[in-house]
DNA sequence: TTGAAAGCGTTACCAG
DNA sequence: CTGGTAACGCTTTCAA
């Protein structure tokens, strides 16, 4: 039996439509001896009401968009959680679509939303070289745009993500209060952005501290676990080796341990990590690792509740965020036992 | 400027709604120059198509209600990206909601999915006792309905699971291969279905190899570390000692791991630990672990690929599927060098 | 307190 | 080949 309409209720009890709607919906002016009776038998037979039309009525969805590259990976599965729950809070739904890092999907993604009539769009874009035409037909279109993790530049958008730099300097620093004076770098890319901000963040720290910039101390290259592998060959190349590596992902972490364990040194004895990540590092079991935990729940939460500020028509927020993040120590460095920072 | 409807288009080409409808579509009767006409129009004025409003008339929403009980969990992750593999493939779209474990929120989810009426409904049930009455609804309402992973005893639903006996009792017959012959289980708790499908699978393959059920090196509890813990306590009291332990879960082989560090023992020198799971464990890297790498992903496929056949009214199809799993060996036991079989 | 009618964006059926 | 009209399920305004 397929699900029945108001009209059936209406028909059966010998009353309008208009009634039934207003009754279901508990309006004032229907009698409660009506309301009851609607209820009763809306229970009865089994009625659900039709969202879209009701949608089609009120030209609005009660729904956001997200798009996200990938929903297998922990970082966006977590943010997504953080976004669910901001937008039940306030009586949204969400519907949740996947680009696999492809902006040809991605573009598909978003037009299908847009059929959909979200009332907004919270999307972290792919790897791959955005589609620019589809991000101007949402623009044009009027939809709430908010970018979160990864950023598009789009002026007019909203945008919410971790700091990195910061992260990566809170880390540093943290390392030095340790007591280590000679700290590498495994970057990533600099012609990422994240590349740059975690290097930028570490240069920053050492700056802050006075310590020298060594060149020789800093490899670049992906983001991959062979970049780690061949970013620790580079760096520990030269007479006077580091003491503790900042490698810029867990990826590189992992590829550095490789590379520490064929050599026959041991971690934190002859060398320390630390590094970029979240606490749920699918390689690395996050316990035995010292990262700078970002939070991407949180980092979820903060892009739908600007969304929902966003829609609400409120003034005077910030459109850019940046997510701070938390030192999560681990034993692969030697923490001063009582240097009074157990948890920072 | 909000999206433009086709009546928009209609007045400024200055013909019918009609015509515009059927010239978007393609439709044969309208000739090539409207077409044309209209498509270029519908371009400039970036007209896009109202997917609910058509979806009103249709009464087909070409849309599967998915609800897992926690999307950051990688299991369901991956088995949602299977989920929305198939169904993209046939024009589908998922809306996916979580409920937490909560039955209470898993009702609500599903009430949802159904005012949005969905064409089907993908559920993994949550663990908390279920709220029959939900179901029921459901069932009356005539949506197509199939559970994934976990069941819930619901006649006439399809069901698409894991072979979790089948599984075990593989991995059990792989350690057995290897030359054990004293193999203990820290099994999950026998009241919950897979911890008795797993414990059954043990026993099977015990008993296919002629070899003795030794109670003692049985250990039910739950399915927490801290039960890998106790497991491993009760199972290594005794005189003589287990060669291997096939544990139940991720989170029991986890407890054992610091049970078995607690006592000085190493791994695999004096006890080898198997375990149930897929490849990406969160807490132990999967490299070093021998598992039963059952795939989360082929489980999503595979539903949403009966929810098709179930929608498109195909019949003679098998309402109950069980996925096969794959054994990944790690250093986590000793496997001889040329048994022969350094993959399964 | 209830009902009639119009409208939300689209499609389908018939006429012309 | 094109257009009028009703219908999809619901809400809202205005009358009764």
């Amino acid at each position: 039996m397929p699900i029945i309409n108001q009209s059936e209720i209406a028909r059966k009890l010998k009353v309008s439509r208009a009634t039934v709607s207003k009754a279901l919906k508990g309006d004032s002016d229907i009698s409660d001896d009506m309301k009851q009776r609607v209820h009763d038998l809306a229970e009865k037979l089994n009625y659900i009401p039709h969202y879209h039309a009701r949608g089609l009525h009120s030209r609005k969805s009660m729904t956001i968009g997200v798009v996200v590259p990938d929903i297998s990976n922990s970082f966006f599965s977590y943010a997504v959680d953080g976004i669910m729950d901001a937008a039940d809070r306030s009586g949204y739904h969400v519907i949740l679509a996947v680009s696999r890092e492809k902006s040809e999907i991605e573009r598909k993604n978003i037009l299908n939303l847009l059929s959909m009539r979200v009332d907004g769009l919270l999307i972290a874009v792919s790897k791959e070289t955005p589609d620019a035409a589809i991000y101007h037909k949402v623009k044009i279109s009027d939809v709430p745009l908010i970018f979160f993790d990864r950023i598009l530049e789009e002026q007019g958008s909203g945008f919410v993500g971790i700091d990195d730099r910061g992260a990566a300097k809170k880390l540093v620093d943290f390392v030095i209060r340790c007591g280590y004076r000679k700290i590498g770098h495994l970057a990533g890319s600099s012609h990422v952005r994240i590349g740059r901000d975690r290097l930028e963040g570490y240069l920053d720290s050492l700056k802050d501290h006075g310590l020298p910039i060594r060149k020789e101390w800093i490899a670049e290259g992906g983001f991959e676990r062979k970049d780690g592998i061949a970013g620790f060959g580079k760096v520990w190349t030269g007479r006077e080796k580091p003491e503790v590596l900042f490698a810029a992902n867990d990826q590189i972490a992992l590829g550095a341990y490789d590379a520490i364990r064929e050599r026959g040194l041991k971690i934190p004895e002859d060398v320390g990590i630390v590094a970029f990540g979240h606490h749920d590092f699918a390689q690395i079991p996050s316990p035995s690792m010292t990262i700078i935990n970002v939070d991407p729940y949180l980092l979820g939460l903060e892009a739908m509740e600007m969304m929902l500020k966003f829609i609400r028509g409120e003034k005077g927020f910030k459109t850019t965020v940046r997510i701070d993040s938390e030192i999560e120590i681990g034993e692969s460095i030697r923490v001063p036992e009582n240097g009074g920072f157990r948890r920072i």
